[in-house]
DNA sequence: AAGAATGTCAACCGCGTAAGA
DNA sequence: CTCTTACGCGGTTGACATTCT
């Protein structure tokens, strides 16, 4: 038995909305905000549009802070350190970038960052700074941008302030399946699966154990120089972050 | 030039959860 | 406490655009 739908499907208009459409709903939003009910709100407006749809259609295009399109290098490097720490937690992800929804974030992974990851990954020469772990150095993003400063220095707003371990990027065996940059996000699935919140999946997304099988053992570990090209950190293990960003990596990714 | 393949992104679907009755 | 309603989110779909053969 399947969930009740939000509103009458036949009755409702869908697909791609009209010029008229967004104007009726951009000046009823504006004029009366959302009212706090999105389910009612499209009748006021004259719509005939499930509330659903008019907050995709206004929290996604309408709204007069979104930017589209035209990621910057400082938010690829954003999004990437923090889709390692979170996993698909977009909306979280987005928030940290001014003017993106999370669903721009989300297309833009998937559309275009994962593809130029695997495929620097693909390329990426192995240079093993010390053993274990093995270090993947990545070779040029595709574009004008060389790999050097492709992720320049900046601050990135994350979740975890302190100092960095080799535990924070190294994924669990477990939630490696045949997409590695599903890592987090199967931690997280499988946290939100037993019931904790997302914030604790975010949590335990971040607290990846080195003391899993493979992981940490000198065949499997592999960490990606993303940028400062500088290797691994500090002798004792931990990894600092004050402008070079490194991110998990599955080791199949540079074997295949 | 035409059809196929691939890429992009807006929109939809359905689940989890919070809030209120 | 249970039920209902609505919101927010992540995953997926499908239409259109672009590139390739």
């Amino acid at each position: 038995m399947g969930r009740t739908p939000c509103c009458d499907r036949a009755a409702v208009k869908r697909g791609p909305w009209s010029p008229e459409e967004d104007e009726a709903l951009r000046s009823y939003v504006q004029r009366h905000g959302s009212g706090g009910n999105w389910i009612s709100m499209p009748k006021k407006a004259g719509l005939k549009r499930c509330g659903k749809s008019c907050r995709l259609r206004w929290l996604n295009y309408l709204r007069p802070d979104i930017r589209h399109g035209g990621f910057t290098d400082e938010e690829d490097a954003v999004i990437v350190s923090l889709y390692t720490q979170l996993g698909s937690k977009w909306s979280l992800i987005a928030s940290q970038l001014e003017g993106r929804t999370d669903n721009d974030v989300k297309n833009y992974w998937n559309t275009k960052l994962k593809k130029r990851l695997l495929a620097a990954a693909a390329t990426a020469d192995v240079v093993s700074t010390r053993s274990p772990p093995p270090v993947l150095r990545l070779a040029a993003a595709p574009g004008p941008t060389p790999a050097s400063s492709l992720f320049p220095s900046l601050a990135i707003p994350t979740v975890k302030t302190e100092t960095y371990t080799c535990d924070d990027f190294l994924a669990p065996t477990a939630f490696r399946d045949d997409d590695p940059f599903a890592v987090a996000g199967g931690s997280a699935d499988a946290a939100a699966a037993d019931g904790s919140t997302s914030a604790s999946a975010a949590s335990s997304a971040s607290n990846w154990s080195a003391d899993n099988g493979a992981v940490g053992d000198g065949e499997g570990s592999y960490l990606l120089d993303f940028c400062t090209g500088s290797g691994i950190g500090g002798a004792d293990g931990h990894l600092q972050l004050p402008g070079g960003y490194y991110y998990p990596l599955d080791p199949t990714l540079s074997l295949v």
